[in-house]
RNA sequence: GCGGGAUUGGCCGAAUGGCUUAGGCGCUGGAUUGUGGCUCCAGUCACGAGAGUUCGAUUCUCUCAUCUCGCCCCA
């Protein structure tokens, strides 16, 4: 037999009600705040990621789908294509090829799959859906306001609430410019140095390879040492500092809670500035629910004109595993069963569900079989969950009017064909 | 890439080195052919793949695959 790939999966009903219902939801919310929905390839050439994202990343080194295209035209022949792993560096890649700043288009949203190659686990998957938004644009247009962080933030908190996720934690830091990393790491690794031997081997691995991650260790043991670490938050510039101050000062004046987290750090190498997570306990190892932050260099580094920006991205696959309602209670059922009674019905069993559906459109149609009998239309009704059934047979041909039952109360009514439709439509 | 745990029919879930191997849900049909949801009856569907041990394996061993929980990293 033919499975879907490792890491991949179908999504069946009734969980696609469940997704639509998160998608239905989040678009209304980016409705409220002016985003508007940009749909980029699924594909890019692999040089985008390795200058956005970065090429010492794990996503970039080793997580990529990645092949050569072998196009006839010289042009394409050979080039090395890459399945995008995130969503960003395609969205600024477009903004800077149709120079959106020129049409005002700085606030966009999107919704699709990503792949990346990892061993897959609980709400990670190698093709997973990010629903993310970009506040990018010139400094003219305030993209690099802290109003714009606490703006978005502030569209999380909403959005989380709409779609039914409680208890989530915002975890907020300040990750500075990249001078203020630099000299952060510098700092950092003279710390370590002394202590690091008695540290667990991820953290004297960490401690080489990238002394950021120390953050990150969980080993009891090591945390006294961790805590004595100086933190990104001495090595901010004025400017940085303040800017985290009075995204901070917003956030608390709109009333959204957040917990500071001085060990947060992102593992892109765009990020700069506000980093923040949004984190939940159903979800195990991943806890985080959607990660973002400030990327006020990535539009240069891609080439592109000077444009700060803020972002994030959720885990849709995430949200929806720690989403608490169940599928079942999103799930459309029927309005009416329409239940043709023997040989001949089908034509006008067919013709009093278009007349129904064209009458109104919100009504759920179900169209039986002349072939069963009534009891099994009953019993398909049943099964479908349908509100009424409709008869269709001699009798209520012959009078125009059409037995209609409503199936939980048992109430049945001849309703003449020209009033089916009100009488069915819900109240 | 590295560890731990799993893998029984459409789904959940027992038992067992041989004697069709539960139970529940589901699905199909029936209990006299224009009225269901309850009940009853009948039917339906399996031991992840390969190799080995054995007279014989779903049950023991190994390898692989997949899933799962962690590590790494991230959404």
């Amino acid at each position: 037999m033919i499975k879907s790939p490792r890491g991949t999966r179908d999504l069946l009903p009734p969980d696609t009600a469940l997704w639509n219902f998160v998608e239905a939801t989040v678009r209304d919310v980016f409705r409220a705040y002016n985003f508007h929905e940009i749909r980029t390839p699924i594909f890019e050439s692999t040089e985008l990621f390795a200058r956005g994202v970065g090429e010492e990343t794990d996503i970039v080194a080793k997580e990529m789908f990645t092949w050569e295209d072998r196009g006839r035209a010289e042009s394409d022949r050979g080039q090395s294509l890459t399945l995008r792993p995130e969503n960003t560096a395609g969205v600024v890649r477009a903004y800077i090829e149709h120079k959106l700043w020129d049409r005002g288009l700085n606030k966009l949203f999107y919704i699709g799959p990503q792949f990346r190659r990892e061993r897959p686990q609980k709400g990670r998957y190698r093709q997973f859906y990010q629903i993310g938004a970009e506040v990018i644009g010139p400094a003219a247009s305030g993209s690099e306001s802290p109003a714009r962080d606490a703006e978005i933030l502030e569209l999380l908190a909403t959005l989380l609430d709409r779609v039914g996720i409680t208890g989530w934690t915002l975890e907020l830091n300040s990750v500075g410019c990249p001078a203020d990393r630099a000299r952060f790491n510098e700092a950092l690794r003279a710390a370590l140095e002394p202590v690091v031997a008695k540290m667990c081997a991820d953290c004297q691995r960490r401690a080489v390879t990238n002394p950021l991650r120390v953050f990150d260790c969980k080993v009891p043991e090591d945390q006294s040492v961790i805590e004595t670490l100086p933190r990104i938050s001495q090595f901010l510039d004025e400017g940085c500092r303040t800017h985290f101050e009075q995204v901070k000062e917003i956030l608390t004046a709109v009333g959204v809670p957040f917990t500071l987290n001085g060990r947060l750090v992102r593992g892109l190498d765009y990020y700069t500035r506000t980093a923040f997570e949004f984190t939940h306990g159903a979800l195990g190892a991943q806890n985080a629910i959607l990660g973002g932050g400030r990327y006020d260099g990535l539009s240069e580094a891609l080439g592109g004109p000077a444009a700060p920006g803020i972002g994030f991205a959720i885990g849709e696959d995430r949200l929806v595993l720690s989403l608490a309602a169940t599928a079942d209670s999103v799930l459309r059922t029927p309005d009416v069963y329409i239940a043709p009674l023997g040989p001949g019905m089908n034509r006008e069993a067919a013709r009093l569900a278009r007349e129904l559906r064209r009458s109104n459109k919100d009504l759920v149609v179900e169209l039986g079989d002349e072939s069963f009998r009534l009891k099994k239309s009953f019993e398909a009704a049943d099964k479908l969950k349908s509100r009424y059934i409709l008869i269709v047979g001699e009798n209520e041909v012959k009078a125009d009017a059409f037995a209609l039952k409503h199936l939980a109360s048992g109430e049945q009514v001849s309703v003449p064909r020209a009033e089916l439709a009100a009488r069915i439509a819900r109240h």
